[in-house]
DNA sequence: GACCATACGGAATTGACGTTCCGCTTGTCA
DNA sequence: TGACAAGCGGAACGTCAATTCCGTATGGTC
């Protein structure tokens, strides 16, 4: 298993490896995935055969995009994790993933059409699975978030919220708001179905 | 403007347009928006030819199906109103919203992909805004829906429910059932930014 | 039943993109 | 500084799906 050696790369191809997961990260996170691998070669300033040099394919490189965002989502699990309040920290975990999602459209697209690769990623970054439960259950402990939510319900709200270009006034904080609300332990809550 | 003269049409002419919508219909609620033009001619029993004499592209055509949602949608709306208990009006009405939404994968995308598209649409059906904006001022002056959700708020709202093929478990109706609470009216809600 | 405008079918065209290929360039190392 | 492997650019290719075109078929009408 330890036959990828890890050849020394040439100064150059370095540098444009960052430049193109630069440039795919900002294309993508822009246009979504409908955004063209010519755009981003275009703007990391290589030729397409560079990019395609370093990312087999082009859901190579989004793939790799989207474990960067995971492992990030992970981060904020595990900071959110040191917040006292378990409310609290419960609630900036939502905040931070929402605001990650609004800033990334290809991240939002991707969950939201299949939001069960979120699933599969999750698995692979156990870490955010493992991180997510916690947060879950100690805020179920504490009392201050309904019983009836589970861990995995938690990508599937999320999935919902950031959608880009909403009517004008629809922001994904107020959508944000409602839904926290609705996760609240509260005596008016309408046991979830299922 | 009344140039726009209905000469009659032949016969099997009338015929293919009904199979045409009907075979489109069902197959970009199963497919979405990625379903193509030939299966739609295909199961309409036409040639792809005969599809375009009825719809010039096909946007044209999803435009038309989408038409026929919003319809539907504003005839929810309206029976909705004749309900006499006000948050059971508000919240039967998001019900066949979201459950209109999980039987048309189409109609999600749409939503989900530019729900300012919604606003646009909204606005040609200006029956369905005033409708929904009725049931949430009616709510809210019952005091059952929180005060400071906006009717443009709804539609914000549903764009982000009914995602197909979510992870195990994970149903629209969950979602529902949570974001309901979340706006009905109780002491613990956060005010709504914005 | 003959005529012809209307409508049809589906092969061919077009355009957009992902991906490949290959001759040229440039780091690296002696 | 010269050799050469590693790396590069971008034109060319292949595929896939929307759309067009045109020869043929058919409903309606006299």
């Amino acid at each position: 298993m330890s036959i990828t050696e890890e050849r020394p790369q040439r100064a150059d191809a370095r540098r444009n490896r960052e430049a193109i997961v630069s440039a795919a990260r900002q294309v993508f996170a822009r246009h979504g995935r409908e955004a063209q691998m010519d755009d981003v070669a275009r703007r990391a300033k290589v030729g397409v055969g560079t990019v395609y040099r370093h990312f087999p394919t082009k859901e190579a490189l989004l793939a790799g995009l989207a474990e960067d965002r995971f492992r990030q989502l992970a981060e904020h699990a595990q900071e959110a994790l040191a917040i006292e309040d378990r409310w609290d920290a419960f609630e900036t975990f939502l905040q931070r993933w929402a605001s990650l999602q609004a800033s990334d459209r290809a991240l939002s697209q991707v969950l939201a059409e299949s939001p069960n690769l979120m699933c599969v990623a999750a698995c692979e970054r156990d870490d955010l699975t493992a991180a997510m439960r916690t947060l879950v259950t100690r805020a179920q402990a504490a009392g201050v978030l309904r019983a009836d939510v589970r861990a995995m319900d938690v990508p599937m709200i999320m999935c919902g919220l950031a959608r880009e270009g909403g009517p004008p006034g629809a922001s994904w904080e107020r959508m944000l708001a409602i839904v926290l609300d609705g996760l609240r332990a509260a005596a008016s809550n309408v046991a979830l179905p299922d």
